[in-house]
DNA sequence: TCGATATTTCATGATTTATGGATATGAATC
DNA sequence: GATTCATATCCATAAATCATGAAATATCGA
């Protein structure tokens, strides 16, 4: 992760649709959810929803499937991962025994 | 932390200067800076790096303490926990075996 | 009180971003 | 191959955001 993903990936999340299909897909899991369900849950348009999905997705926060017609969207933990350990870097002037313990519990595998 | 804190937070830090701003007063730890050191640090104007230190302190990122004619700023480490803590809530369904100890653990003390 | 220093506030112009309508693509079904 | 469904893209417009210069505020030392 380098500063220019954390800045995409935080300017994509700091949008309140885009930051509530990013809750609603970290909640879905490894269900994730069609586009088409999201767009429905959220009361967006299905094209302003499709913009924001793209948004999202090219910020390393979601990815997709094909499943036939539709596109299944999840979280993807890898780069959220990522971006929280990116903001915590070099914590404390880099003391580990402060701050490294909370990077590597982000090894959370949703 | 609540859906329009999450976005003031988010939105802050979704900006280079300021996201440059969060990480070197993060690195500072307990010691912080002045004002006029970060902007310094970073090349930019004072009026320009004071407005951005003020969306962040709004945001409840950074904090100040009057120092004689000098701000000393801090890094906030609860307001960056509770938003870690919010962007994983309900992760995975609220399962909480998979997930709590990624939010127990941000509860670093530095 | 006066001047110097550190920082913030305000108003403005320029750039960026979000949205909605229309249209295009891609996949399944008939 | 025509139709339909799900989703993406294009384009124009409205709204939000940003950096800047000028002015204001607060603190300190003489």
């Amino acid at each position: 992760m380098d500063m220019n993903q954390a800045l995409d990936a935080l300017a994509a999340l700091g949008q309140k649709t885009r930051l509530e299909v990013f809750r609603l897909l970290v909640k879905a899991g490894t269900d994730g959810m069609h586009a088409g369900e999201i767009a429905e849950a959220l009361n967006v348009r299905q094209n302003t929803m499709s913009a924001n999905l793209a948004v999202l997705a090219r910020a390393g926060l979601i990815r997709n499937e094909r499943e036939g017609r539709n596109l299944r969207y999840f979280a993807d933990m890898d780069g959220i991962r990522g971006l929280l350990a990116f903001l915590m870097e070099d914590c404390c002037g880099g003391n580990p025994t402060l701050c490294q313990p909370v990077l590597d519990a982000l090894a959370c595998e949703c």
